[in-house]
DNA sequence: TCGACTCATAAGTCTGTGCTTATGTGTTAG
DNA sequence: CTAACACATAAGCACAGACTTATGAGTCGA
């Protein structure tokens, strides 16, 4: 997915809130709805472009259906956000920095 | 910033192309209308916009607008990130995998 | 089978935003 | 002083997107 599409995609705050929501695990469509002032079409667009964007997932079950985080579509965000990593003296610099501070 | 803000405003494909251009030095506003097909009114108002949510400073000399990155913008961003990068173990550890690999 | 349920899609409205042209403000060169 | 220059701001336009209500498609329980 392009990155454009991507930002745009993150630039929506409820968007972000279902992503904030889904990180603590799988939850359907429905169960999203739970705390947000939202209508079931509105969800379901929202579902619909996170999906779109590669940053969730789906799985059908019957009437229901389960979404959670696709991991690997934040890679380009990453990736992008990387190109200015070098501007971070303090900050990690490097893959290789990531990992040792994972390992410990 | 709010996070909504810095997300909208790098939705602008050219507002990422101005900051590409300025992660490889100061540049003028002038200076940063090469090579797009913006008006002057356009490139202004993108770097006002740019400005406005942080990602770059400006240093005024004379009739002349020097803009740069401004690497404190990206923090909100990197630490948003961050709270995803959790999610990345699987790919993380291949990695890890592959960079002793090219260590030997 | 039938009605309730879960979710998606269609169509319309409204707001936000990026563009344009026109103009204003301040600065420098001749 | 004056004209050219660098940039910002104003106003208007066009399109994109997030919302709504209405409806469709598919699934499950009684």
């Amino acid at each position: 997915m392009s990155e454009t599409e991507i930002f745009k995609v993150l630039a929506d705050p409820t968007r972000r809130a279902i992503l904030e929501r889904l990180s603590a695990g799988e939850a359907t469509a429905t169960d999203l709805r739970e705390g947000f002032a939202i209508t079931q079409p509105a969800m379901s667009q929202h579902l619909a472009v996170l999906r779109g964007a590669g940053l969730v997932s789906e799985r059908r079950e019957g009437r229901f259906a389960h979404y959670r985080v696709d991991p690997d579509g934040f890679a380009p965000l990453h990736q992008w956000l990387g190109r200015y990593r070098a501007f971070w003296p303090d900050r990690i610099d490097n893959l290789k920095d990531l990992l040792r501070e994972m390992d410990q």
